[in-house]
DNA sequence: ACCGCCTATATTGTCGACAATTTACCAATA
DNA sequence: TATTGGTAAATTGTCGACAATATAGGCGGT
């Protein structure tokens, strides 16, 4: 299986390296959502020098995973219900267009690889592994946002969106039940991405994605609420 | 008239004004596209240190406007009819879902600014300046982008997107007989919006973006083939 | 006791110098 | 002549120090 690093292109400077290892550490909630980024502690923590700190910190700030004020510093977004909503909104216009798209312009190679990993995560599911979702799940998105050949698109997706998603879903802790129902959902994208038909494909494509975060948004209220009693 | 100073919140750091001035030149041509940006020629030129041309440049290709290649440097973009087109089709999804969520949160005082913004606008083309396609314009998608009230959208379409459209404009000249009919069509939009008619208010919005893809599409061809011929 | 001001401290912003990498040029050889 | 190898120049990446700004704490006044 072709892994996510045909995406991220491989880190040859360190500051590329320190902006993985920083925004890794933010999506697992290693560095805690609303916490403040302070550069001398980071440059010391890293081993790296303010500068690739600053840079590191700007690259975050493009992804949304972090705010600045002049003057003042930069701290980490809060994980908010507004927040959550907002963000899958555009998901769902965005993904929807990506695959509308696809659907037009992916070769019948990638849509034949696309059925193959389908065919792949059905076993996985089967064998009851959760490691579905996170992995595999990026990988079946991933697939169909390339498959739209939108750079800008893709780009947005990407690079602007995507970690935003991730931290949410990764500091939710997202396995639960829906791992099986998203899988039939996965596959009736890829029918209508096959038969090119590309109105359908948006179609589902928004409502797999409104699902998801009806789910997300379920479990961050729990979340909120456990924490309200500690 | 309230002004765009409201979206761009004044610098205050040499590095926000030095962001903003090359941004400014770069979009109007003062820097040419696919030219090369030095970072010790631009520091002596603009009289700052490399430091703060760094991060400068580091904004620019947040928006897109220049792109960055590890230990080579950075290049403005260039304008093509393949970036037209893909640039054109992220925006007519954003701003379309940006009009549709205006109808249902934009404050009936908002709405009624935005009438008044209209009417304002119609005077000026029936004194026959053609100063409205640039300024008004803008004024006008920025409130409908901001009605929206969802800052992923906001900030999608304001830092990311708006500036390379503002980039093809400017640089091709636009003026054009466009205007009369571009202001009929703003009028619709704001009567649906008025009505609170969501989807007639993202529909007249996509088209609304759709003919001015084909208007600029028409004049980057000519704008090539006047180049051809040099 | 409370409010405002002022100083002290910590943090971010900016700078110039050095290190690492790429690019251009030139020479040597097949 | 084309190609390959190496060296030199130029450019980007990284660093530590200094300057400017914001924050916190104490002091004095009311």
């Amino acid at each position: 299986m072709v892994s996510l690093a045909l995406l991220t292109d491989q880190p040859v400077t360190t500051a590329d390296k320190t902006f993985i290892q920083l925004r890794q550490d933010i999506v697992e909630g290693v560095i805690r959502p609303s916490s403040k980024l302070s550069e001398t502690e980071l440059s010391t923590k890293y081993a790296v020098s303010r500068a690739v700190i600053r840079e590191a910190i700007n690259r975050l700030e493009s992804c949304h995973l972090v705010e600045r004020k002049a003057n003042v510093g930069a701290r980490v977004v809060a994980l908010t219900q507004d927040g959550l909503e907002e963000l899958y909104q555009v998901r769902e216009a965005l993904e929807g267009m990506a695959a509308r798209l696809a659907a037009v312009h992916m070769t019948d190679a990638e849509i034949s690889d696309l059925k193959s990993l389908l065919s792949t995560h059905f076993e996985t599911v089967q064998s009851g592994e959760t490691y579905y979702q996170e992995a595999g799940d990026l990988d079946f998105h991933y697939r169909i946002i390339l498959g739209s050949k939108n750079t800008q698109l893709i780009s947005m997706l990407v690079d602007s969106l995507y970690h935003l998603i991730r931290m949410y879903r990764v500091q939710l802790g997202m396995a639960g039940p829906r791992v099986t129902t998203a899988f039939d959902e996965h596959r009736h994208i890829v029918q209508a991405i096959s038969n090119r038909d590309a109105e359908l494909a948006e179609m589902l494509m928004r409502r797999h994605i409104l699902y998801t975060k009806q789910n997300l948004q379920k479990t961050l209220l729990s979340h909120i609420n456990s924490q309200m009693r500690m």
